[in-house]
RNA sequence: CGGGGCGUAGCUCAGGUGGUAGAGCGUCGGCUUUGGGAGCCGAAGGUCGCCGGUUCAAGUCCGGCCGCCCCGACCA
């Protein structure tokens, strides 16, 4: 490819809207456009880099014994229907009609789809098991739509989903995903933990996620570098720590005036913030009040909320009910004094600790060296708090490491969260109709072009791994006014494309200073430069990833990249 | 969904107190230059997000709407 007629326009000025390195990069170096809020139009070099990820993807899949096939992007709001997830997938479904009134979403995700297919075709048990794929673009209306192609609402995802007999089928199904997913994360060259995961409302038993480790993404994954467990943080377990042994001292009650946090009433009274008692209100169904309670140093983990009370639909109490049920402020509630009919959690954080502060739902006041036993009964323990660094490993017991990530890939078994209310049955060796056993695997294909951006760039641009690079190769022509140069270019540029190399050619009539700015941002692995040392008979070859540079001879030019290039793709 | 911000040339942005729109970069033409985003000369390019109001006069003031970004909540 000629750059000179290649559509590939670099930006010179920073994009103001991106933060993450990727949204902007991706920007910069004329990869991606946005259309709208969370839509992006993915320009020839990114479709090539898309191209080459899903390449990728589908030559592990079909290693695994997976069928490629292409449902369809609208879909009728009957089978939403059926399994109830037209109403509870909310607004995060695109809905639309036909001009009968029929309605429809644009698909986030094809359980309903796949099982309908599969229910029409499937009789016996012995056409299981099987397991099928698409890569297909897919469509959600989120909330807020960040990052550029992070979250975007419009996007390209590779599905899978198995059908099994039973149990033990279905599992070795999820375990043959789980392997064809870790070769796939090793050969896009990422950096990726596979970690526990919550199942959340797609459903199911079991659930893994596969997180690259990046500054930018909505995951955060827990591990431990002794025996290797990882988790979404999450669903990462904390349990009750070891009681203090301390002296009691004696109760007292003390002024605190305008003093609202924690950090500000740890400071006041010169205590650490795990000595003080935090108590939050949540409003649960826009009716109950739920009063949780844990240690100052800790943060409530609003998953693992949801999980314990049972809903997801609570929110953080306003100012003026906490004052109706405490006749308090925030900042002032405790459990002394408690109005009747609050329901309270303890977390596990607080068991054992002595000498609390605690606040007693009377304004600007709070006692110090308050006492399990002694001065308050214990109720119910949960275990609510967000895991943080150095919490011990639920496995072993070694501090965890937590770190943010981005997720890749999310793999279910979902039993027959689908196949029952979508009668999809098949008749066993047995004669008896049962429920087809499923999983999903899905792996977001058009995220991943920006994790590697996280993953592999400096303050110059991308430096993309070779298997995914949009071009293998760039071959700089410095001087385009210079034919002996010229001359050169033009026959190692036919020699690379000749030896299958993907080749682009800078034949632009720019700066050298400009070519070379370009070259580091869009990130080609290598390149070479043909310059003034043409006269020496040499041309120069540079690595972007490490910064090499090596003088070679033109003739041997195409063959020293192109073992280089074989070597990246092992 | 709560909070904040922005919308003027392709991009980044400037345009006290209302008076009919500018810069840098990019683009086009010419000359010069070619190992780290070169220089000089010239030119083109705008419904100032949209609708309405106030006014002799609105990019500027007022109201409504739309779009986009950021923080949080949310996020199989």
């Amino acid at each position: 490819m000629r750059w000179s007629r290649y559509f590939l326009f670099t930006e010179k000025e920073e994009p103001k809207e991106a933060e993450a390195p990727s949204h902007r990069l991706l920007l910069k170096a004329g990869f991606i456009k946005q259309a709208s809020a969370g839509i992006y139009r993915l320009l020839p070099p990114a479709y090539r880099v898309l191209k080459k990820i899903e390449n990728i993807v589908r030559k592990e899949m079909e290693r695994s014994g997976a069928q490629e096939l292409l449902l369809t992007v609208l879909n009728p709001k009957e089978l939403w229907e059926e399994t109830g997830r037209w109403d509870t997938y909310g607004d995060e479904l695109f809905k639309l009609k036909d001009r009968n009134g029929r309605e429809y979403c644009l698909g986030p995700t094809h359980e309903e789809e796949i099982t309908d297919l599969v229910r029409k075709v499937l009789r016996s048990y012995r056409q299981l098991p099987l397991i099928l794929y698409q890569i297909q673009v897919k469509f959600r209306d989120e909330k807020r739509p960040r990052f550029g192609l992070i979250r975007a609402r419009e996007f390209i995802m590779k599905d899978a989903y198995s059908f099994d007999t039973d149990e033990m089928s279905a599992m070795i199904s999820y375990e043959t995903m789980k392997f064809a997913y870790q070769r796939i994360f090793n050969k896009l060259r990422l950096n990726v933990i596979m970690a526990e995961a919550d199942v959340g409302q797609i459903g199911g038993s079991m659930s893994h996620e596969f997180i690259a480790l990046t500054d930018y993404g909505e995951a955060k994954v827990a591990y431990c570098e002794n025996c290797g467990y990882a988790a979404n943080a999450e669903i990462v377990p904390l349990q009750k720590p070891e009681e203090e042994q301390e002296e009691e001292k004696p109760m007292e009650k003390v002024h605190t005036p305008d003093v609202h946090t924690i950090q500000e009433l740890a400071e006041f009274l010169n205590v650490p913030p795990s000595k003080i008692m935090k108590a939050v209100l949540y409003i649960v169904n826009e009716k109950e009040p739920i009063l949780v309670l844990i240690r100052g140093d800790r943060e409530i983990d609003e998953n693992k909320l949801e999980r314990i009370i049972g809903t997801d639909n609570f929110r953080l109490a306003k100012d003026e009910e906490v004052i109706k049920l405490f006749g308090t402020k925030k900042g002032f509630i405790g459990i002394f004094n408690l109005p009747e009919g609050i329901k309270v959690l303890w977390d596990n954080s607080l068991y054992g600790v002595k000498n609390l502060v605690v606040a007693l739902n009377e304004p600007d006041w709070h006692y110090i060296n308050v006492n399990p036993g002694r001065d308050f009964q214990y109720g119910d323990f949960v275990d609510v708090a967000q895991v943080k660094e150095n919490d011990p490993c639920p496995k072993c017991g070694t501090p965890l490491k937590v770190k943010k990530g981005l997720e890749l890939g999310h793999i279910f078994l979902l039993g027959t969260r689908y196949s029952e209310p979508m009668k999809a049955y098949f008749t066993d060796r047995d004669g008896k109709e049962k429920p087809i056993i499923m999983g999903c695997y899905g792996i977001g294909i058009s995220r991943i072009i920006s994790a590697l951006v996280e993953q592999y760039h400096d303050d110059k641009g991308i430096k993309w791994p070779t298997p995914v690079a949009p071009f293998e190769l760039d071959i700089i022509l410095l001087n385009t006014k210079d034919e002996q140069q010229e001359q050169v270019a033009e026959k190692l540029y036919l020699e690379a494309e000749e030896k299958g190399i993907d080749v682009i050619y800078d034949d632009r009539e720019e700066s050298a200073g400009f070519k070379f700015a370009d070259a580091d941002l869009v990130g080609f692995p290598y390149r070479i430069i043909v310059g003034r040392k043409v006269k020496e008979g040499k041309v120069e070859v540079q690595s972007r990833t490490s910064g090499e540079k090596w003088d070679v001879e033109i003739d041997k030019a195409i063959d020293f990249v192109k073992e280089k290039i074989e070597e990246d793709k092992k």
